[in-house]
DNA sequence: CCTTAAGTAACTACTGGTGAGAAAATAACG
DNA sequence: CGTTATTTTCTCACCAGTAGTTACTTAAGG
């Protein structure tokens, strides 16, 4: 327990996690480099890498590309995907999904399974624990960093309770006290759609877009943000309600209580019922009027987030992940129209760059960014 | 120049901001209180106070109130609040105020100007540095902080020019690069609402609300945020349009080229138009149905804000600075309605409780955090 | 006189930078 | 072609600076 840590080590610690990301960031590069990019002098970059060598987190490599140059030649340095895990834990409505993933966020080895809603949370989060020591049993001691969970619902301050799930029927559920004394790791909960955003932030094909918007359309109409490159959490409950944004003067009363939510006219069931039949794919049988009326409603919405958060990038996944061309086309022109001049030009609407397993990606992408990357 | 300064020195740097974050925030408390509240042993709290003494930012006074407690009685720590001076600025449509400000933003000497928009910017930023000259006389050297500018728009990411102002038709004016040649101290810009809300936050009665929205409402509808007690400035232009929200489907058209914009129905000018007349407290005259009209817009505006950003407190300035409490009620009562439940209870709606020199004291606040309080 | 709490002084452990220098390559020159 | 100069990367010994620990003084109540 003891083990006090001199408070100057801070900066240390700090300084590693700045190299760390960096190396996550920009890929592999020489000492010299670091050094450049974060202001610290090429001595205390031999000092830092050193450590970081030690540790096995990161590996002397072949230089990239590089040889054309007078000088020394560099000596690249790499992060170690496979120097620690993390697992990852997507709780859907009825099923969990959990991944074993590289500091990459990469998952090697998976596994889910479902489950009855009505069962108690304790007994659901019991088994993520079963499940999750067998996808590290293979693990050498220490190199599980720890466990994140992508939940349906608004979570605490601290990152260890699922506040809220609408959709389970679950109230308080506190997934890191349970978890961490079963599986002997730290383990954190995160709103599952900004986990998504943060996965696509940090290790998505997304260009480093910033402020970047998830929006996830399946039951309901869930959003999740990052912003100044961190996960976007307002206040005390820090839940960004989209779905709930009023798109009509007159709507069809929500489950919220308001009417005219966004929820209610863009939702796999609005859309079943509107087909008058179930889809895997709903989007791509919609007529024009039809398909016209819901970018109306989706882009109304979006336009508000526009307006009030300036995304550089919006992602639309969910039942749009799959989605047909022509539908990103008709919402990317109806989202303009409605968008303040300046921000025109500046927003993207695109596809998720990670592929369906985005929930557990996400959990990781939490898991990695509490026990490694910052903090 | 020269005058290297030891990396390690940064975390001094960092421990007298925290100190005097602490002293403004939580008031006169002896050492071991702020050791205790901000983590740090006792021995650095005396060797951090030590330095604030000699630099006479803060001085030792009574204990407060304590007294019937065991053990040697404490020496309060307090801000000497006339130690160090700012200049904050007010740039409005055809007007300038300035303001000589203490450590606690009071305004202790102040200033103003008319000029004509059809000015070249360049002449209108000389006169401010002559006026500013001129408040700042009196102050010996090296008491005067710096100079922040509340500006009529967005500025860039320095926080060094005014990149846009639609109302005086600027564009990308230099005001730090102009001002601190002439005045010989730094200087920042920042968007005058925003830096509104930063002077409610820091220094007006709002007991720590956060996130807290400030909505100015005159010729347009101005929003400023802040979140996690820092001013919210998402994204590469930070811009946060409440006025540009879409709240009608079938509304008029804007300025900004969309249809239906709060701005073109909650105005001065809109609400000039329907009364028929001009007022200076125009909200005074409504009639009921006008006043509904006006809530329900507001409100439909204001619930995307609270869904999406969750804050605890908004202020209504401007026209509703001033306007009878029934108007606040109606408000309130219409917000609750289109507002997501659990967010519901936790949103407050309340005047500002500075001022009416809320500009100047902005400006105050931008430059005290730019220079002494934070970074 | 003992207890309690605030505040200080000497010392230690640790940090990052400076300046000098070693290592390893290319470039220039006789 | 061989040698030297140049350039860049990386490291080492040392130094200034920070915060914590431990032991101490100070000033009050009980």
């Amino acid at each position: 327990m003891g083990e006090r840590i001199s408070p100057v080590q801070d900066v240390r610690r700090h300084h590693l996690r700045l190299v760390l990301r960096s190396l996550r960031d920009d890929g592999v590069q020489p000492r010299a480099d670091l050094a450049r990019r974060l202001g610290l002098s090429a001595t205390t970059m031999t000092k830092v890498v050193g450590q970081l060598l030690d540790e096995g987190l990161v590996a002397e490599g072949a230089v990239e590309g590089a040889g054309q140059r007078v000088g020394r030649p560099s000596t690249g340095i790499g992060i170690r995907a496979d120097a620690r895990h993390v697992i990852g834990v997507r709780v859907g409505a009825g099923a969990v999904e959990l991944g074993l993933c590289d500091l990459r966020a990469r998952v090697s080895r998976s596994a889910s399974f479902a489950f009855d809603p009505a069962e108690r949370p304790e007994r659901v989060v019991a088994r993520i624990a079963e499940e999750a020591s067998l996808l590290a049993a293979d693990l050498p001691d220490g190199r599980l960093l720890g466990v994140g969970v992508a939940a349906p619902g608004p979570v605490d301050g601290g990152h260890r309770r699922n506040v809220l799930s609408v959709n389970l029927g679950w109230r308080d559920v506190p997934f890191a006290d349970l978890l961490e004394p079963a599986l002997g790791v730290p383990a954190v909960v995160d709103h599952n759609v900004r986990a998504m955003a943060l996965a696509e932030s940090r290790y998505g094909a997304t260009g480093g877009a910033d402020p970047l918007l998830y929006v996830h359309v399946r039951t309901g109409v869930g959003a999740g943000l990052v912003i100044g490159g961190q996960p976007f959490r307002p206040g005390a409950y820090g839940v960004t309600e989209l779905g709930h944004l009023r798109v009509r003067e007159k709507g069809r009363t929500c489950a919220c209580g308001a009417t005219g939510c966004l929820e209610t006219v863009v939702s796999e069931a609005y859309l079943a019922e509107r087909l008058g039949r179930h889809s895997p794919d709903p989007l791509a049988e919609l007529d024009d009027e039809l398909l016209d009326e819901v970018a109306d409603h989706l882009t109304t919405g979006l336009a508000s987030v526009v307006n009030l958060l300036n995304p550089e990038l919006i992602l639309l996944g969910g039942i749009f992940r799959t989605a047909p061309e022509p539908v990103f086309d008709r919402v990317r022109a109806a989202l303009r129209a409605k968008v303040f001049p300046v921000l025109r030009d500046m927003v993207r609407v695109e596809r998720p760059t990670l592929g369906g397993d985005a929930g557990v990606v996400g959990g990781a992408a939490v898991a990695l960014d509490s026990f490694l990357y910052e903090r």
